[in-house]
DNA sequence: ATACTTAATGACTCATCAGTCATTAATTGC
DNA sequence: GCAATTAATGACTGATGAGTCATTAAGTAT
């Protein structure tokens, strides 16, 4: 019987688990009800190896949130910009699934953790509104612009504002965060919202 | 010279005058980051009185939801079942007004609570469902039952969902909320989501 | 005036938890 | 094999803050 050892290090591995296991933590419990001794115990790590790879809980924190946002905005961005469909198709379709996607998906987490913690890490904001809402906002734009030049859509359209796209998703990333037994239709709604805004844009 | 008191014995304004210090407080900083310490501090009384009057920091919580809830909801739907305007002038009149107020108002600062804490307090998002969300989405749906009763509407918008109307709202009070100084004309939103609706619900 | 009730105080306790660091042991190089 | 390196541990510290309670003194009744 070979004496089996305590642990293994594992460097290269450690930063990673020990994030996803934060992002765990904090969507279940926020960041100041999160402890690190909760994060070390679900990566299976000590608590002092946290702090090697990470020099504070903000650090931590912060480090979570960046590394969720940044996976999954860029997928939908490429696609934006290569589709070969027409822009209602595209809207009605990889567009509208992305955005039925966001109220389960981790990005919902993070921003619960931005409207709950944000004001106490103003850099972190600025990051995420640099990183994932003014670049969703700005290909919004220009998808739509694209339109209007192809004379798919009226030229009026341009005069929208983005936001008015990803309300409906917004309202329900928030029900599903706060009511989560109550139902509500949120595919419904977004359907809806596309519905109202190409009867009024479409040329 | 009288040798004045050192405070003053108010039962009655105390209880009101702690929880309005606690509104002010956790607005600022949210439910864990607020020191009981503070909330007496800036109520004018000592840390042990708060808890004369609140069992608990929960206790207080929960007083200061109630208490801003309550006051705000009533006034509007009174005057959707007594107005005395069309559908329509309602609807771009006193409805509009109402939403474009609660993005700057103590409503969004309790939503903000509850997106943070709400799930650590289950009775308070029941609460609040009660008596401020299904209240609104009920008054919303029996409005539009009335236009189209009147004639002022399409039959198919009783179909529609009442979230539909406030999705823009929401996503103006979480943007306030997180993007402080970032601009956006949360305004116009609002009266262009109006604009897309009753273009599609009336007769 | 005097005794009584209770609103109000603030020093204290106790639990929690972020962050430290001396120690251990897995790995690497020779 | 053996030493050197450093990944990893976990007991410890110090600060913080919720909640307590013995004490004080403002208001009230007699």
């Amino acid at each position: 019987m070979t004496t089996q050892p305590k642990y293994q290090r594992r460097k290269e591995d450690r930063p990673q688990e020990i994030a996803d296991a934060a992002f765990s933590e904090f969507a279940k419990k926020g960041y100041s009800a999160t402890r690190i001794d909760d994060v070390a115990r679900r990566a299976g790590v000590s608590k002092g190896l946290t702090y090697l790879y990470y020099k504070t809980k903000e650090d931590l924190f912060k480090a979570v949130v960046r590394n969720v946002v940044v996976k999954r905005v860029d997928a939908l961005l490429d696609d934006v910009e290569t589709t070969e469909l027409s822009s209602e198709e595209f809207i009605r379709g990889p567009l509208l699934e992305f955005m039925k996607r966001v109220p389960g998906s981790p990005i919902a987490v993070v921003i619960r953790l931005l409207i709950a913690d944000g004001r106490r890490h103003p850099d972190l904001v600025d990051y995420y509104y640099d990183n994932v809402v003014a670049r969703g906002l700005d290909a919004i734009r220009r998808f739509v612009a694209r339109g209007v030049k192809r004379g798919e859509f009226k030229p009026e359209a341009a005069q929208l504002q983005p936001q008015l796209f990803l309300a409906p998703m917004m309202l329900s990333m928030i029900w599903r965060l706060v009511f989560t037994e109550k139902p509500l239709d949120t595919d419904r709604l977004m359907e809806d919202q596309v519905d109202l805004l190409l009867a009024r844009i479409k040329a």
